[in-house]
DNA sequence: TCTGGGGTCCTAGGACCC
DNA sequence: TCTGGGGTCCTAGGACCC
């Protein structure tokens, strides 16, 4: 970590408005000005983002959907449409790239990019701030209007301090030298990495803004928060970062969880979960060339006390059968009779090759190996029926959108992107007519998944 | 009707090795 | 008779991010 600190504004913090909202509204026009909230739709659903329209009643991201229901009850609450919003980011990340080659996606709906050694007019901030809005104009053409809010700094942290300064909507740059007294009137929260739990630290030591960190004593904040930390933290009050952007991180670990409808007490229902959650992640597993040594479960109970379980194996795996049975074996360590409510797998410690085991580890069989259907209750997912804000497809009324579904019937709005104010009709859930479709085709989707 | 799901990174203790 | 010391791997838990 020698490398000079950067003396221009070249790195680029881009963050999508709204993001999940903000592509239902866009395709769905009904819901254009409405408070929209997307999350989990299940009784133990949360907010993954509401509309600035919702978050005037005080919803957020992360709420619970029951408190959600509570702040804005009139609100469209939406379960989400992945596929759609891969779409739109695939979109969004190939346009970055057009800039420049180091780009690093953070999620869907937010990126870096290094614009060093580009054609972008770092040295001059008013011509800088045209050309952050030329991306953004041109990100909003290709996207059908989605914005995005864009801040432009000497570092990660600045950028991106910048872009949460310019939102909604915005453009940001925060001119190098002026990093500290920007930072200063700031709440600590702004840092990345400041949670809840380390702001309520800083807290008891009397330190609530940026400029308060600034001047606290590094032995103070080191005691505090820990060896890595408490320099990190100092460091970054100050506005100093010399995190490069990197474009090809790859991936840890790659897990899979579920929390139920109900806190579950059958162990042999939950093993089949095991064992369906092991066939994903190998298969995404293989989809990536991947093998993993360690094998990881997590079991949550009603009361929220979290565990997990691992095993390292002496040899990298992708076999389901071999990742279900691990993962079946660290469900024995558990108790189960207070009730789970989530239970997840995960695999980490990857290798590119599997290897000869050199001896099997003790590995009991099992009696109905083979019976892994999974009934039991209420796993109502999506996937299996229709849920508030699918895509649907019907013979004679053409596409249109999930507007309320139960008690065995589904109620669509016949409008699109383009074709607004279609009639509204009720079907029963097992209408032959009537089926779940994928988003529309847009023009910019690049051919190939980036990933 | 409290609290998702997919991740990353850090800490701390014990085993084990030299 | 007191009980070195450092490095690495493994496990479990926890903070944090979007």
């Amino acid at each position: 970590m020698s490398f000079p600190a950067r003396t221009r504004a070249s790195i680029l913090h881009l963050d999508l408005d709204a993001f999940f909202a903000a592509v239902e509204q866009r395709d769905k026009p009904s819901l254009r000005g409405k408070a929209v909230v997307v999350g989990g739709v299940g009784r133990r659903g949360v907010v993954s983002t509401a509309s600035y329209e919702a978050r005037v009643f005080g919803v957020r991201s992360a709420m619970p959907a029951t408190e959600a229901r509570r702040l804005a009850p009139h609100a469209a609450f939406l379960g989400g449409r992945f596929e759609a919003y891969r779409q739109s980011s695939r979109i969004v990340m190939a346009l970055l790239h057009e800039f420049s080659d180091r780009v690093e996606a953070l999620s869907l709906d937010e990126a870096f990019v290094d614009l060093a050694g580009t054609d972008a007019p770092v040295a001059d901030p008013g011509e800088l701030h045209h050309y952050a809005e030329r991306l953004r104009a041109e990100l909003s053409r290709r996207t059908l209007g989605l914005t995005a809010s864009v801040g432009i700094g000497s570092s990660k942290l600045m950028a991106k301090i910048g872009s949460e300064l310019a939102k909604p909507n915005g453009v940001r740059i925060i001119e190098p030298g002026t990093e500290a007294e920007v930072l200063a009137p700031l709440s600590i929260r702004a840092i990345p990495g400041v949670g809840p739990v380390t702001h309520e630290k800083l807290a008891r030591l009397g330190l609530r803004t940026v400029a308060d960190v600034q001047q606290a004593s590094l032995s103070e904040l080191v005691r505090e928060v820990g060896q890595s930390w408490g320099p990190e933290l100092h460091a970054l009050a100050w506005g100093r970062d010399r995190r490069e952007v990197s474009s090809h991180r790859e991936a840890k670990s790659i897990s899979q969880e579920n929390t139920f409808e109900e806190d579950v007490t059958d162990r042999g229902w939950l093993e089949s979960r095991l064992d369906a959650d092991a066939a994903q992640v190998c298969a995404r597993l293989q989809r990536h060339g991947l093998f993993a040594r360690t094998i990881q479960i997590k079991v949550r109970l009603g009361d929220f006390t979290t565990w997990t379980r691992s095993r390292t194996l002496a040899g990298a795996t992708d076999d389901p059968e071999r990742v279900g049975r691990v993962g079946r074996e660290l469900l024995g360590q558990v108790e189960v009779s207070r009730g789970i409510r989530l239970l997840g797998l995960g695999v980490s410690g990857f290798a590119e090759a599997a290897q000869e085991e050199l001896f099997i580890e003790d590995e009991p069989e099992r009696a109905g190996e083979q019976d892994v259907s999974v009934q039991g209750p209420s796993l109502r997912r999506r996937g299996t029926g229709y849920w508030p804000g699918a895509d649907v497809e019907h013979e004679a009324f053409g596409r249109g959108w999930v507007w309320g579904a139960g008690l065995g019937r589904v109620t669509v709005r016949f409008e699109t992107r383009d074709a607004p104010g279609g009639p509204v009709r009720s079907f029963s859930e097992d209408d032959p007519d009537l089926r779940l479709v994928g988003p529309l085709p847009m023009e910019w989707e690049p051919a190939e998944p980036a990933l």
